[in-house]
DNA sequence: TGCTATAGGTTCTAAAAAGTAACTATAACC
DNA sequence: GGTTATAGTTACTTTTTAGAACCTATAGCA
């Protein structure tokens, strides 16, 4: 059977842990987004490590995909009813994640890449 | 100068990312806890693992070190006043867990460790 | 004397995670 | 006919992370 947890939050990471998932599922709280534009806001990541984390996302049912049947290919993706269910810890996580940049660099300008702002 | 950021999440993931910081912090914000207190509520981590992590931590200024200068030695940690605004993050992310336990498993009990459902 | 407990350091190795590069398909366009 | 765009796969390599096994010091105790 299943394994064993020592503190609930274990399962939590299991589900948003990593470098990538919880930078995805950020930029999904703003609504549904094609794959290349997931690509845009991460220009760090590869795209094999987006469809990898995409993928585990859809399979523990935190986003959803849609795909339209046309060439060239169309997908989005978007925050599912169960994923939405972490927005508030999206949105804190981000918001603390600015204090933080102020408070270590006093201006969130200073480090955060322009086309982030434009949220 | 400092490194850019896509979004502010990244910089939080630099503080509280990687396999065993939030659940360090977890169960930190019980209270105070001797390092063989941290080790007991974390068996699958290894000494060195837990020194590296809370050294991190506390030049993160999330953790202060409490050393007692005495033989064997003690040493306790807490959340810091600025780790302490990582508490309703913290909160959220366990809440989070056990709901997802729930409805992965039915029953929380069932994979929860027995330390664990003593808080 | 030898053992335990405590917190931690060090070195080496194993495993996991992430990156690189090359490949697929096909419609639309020049 | 050649090029671009899109989303994705695959095999291989590198980097990062984590673990195992060893070491330190010393008070207290049988």
């Amino acid at each position: 059977m299943a394994k064993k947890y020592n503190i609930s939050v274990e399962a939590t990471l299991e589900v948003i842990g990593g470098k990538w998932k919880c930078v995805i599922l950020c930029h999904l709280t703003h609504g549904k987004m094609r794959t290349s534009d997931l690509k845009r806001h991460m220009p760090n990541i590869t795209q094999k490590m987006l469809t990898q984390q995409l993928r585990e996302l859809e399979q523990d049912g935190i986003v959803n995909r849609i795909s339209y049947n046309q060439v060239p290919p169309k997908v989005e993706y978007e925050l599912s009813d169960y994923g939405r269910t972490l927005q508030s810890i999206l949105d804190s996580l981000c918001a603390w994640g600015e204090q933080h940049i102020i408070k270590e660099y006093g201006d969130k300008f200073a480090v955060l890449e322009d086309n982030v702002l434009n949220h």
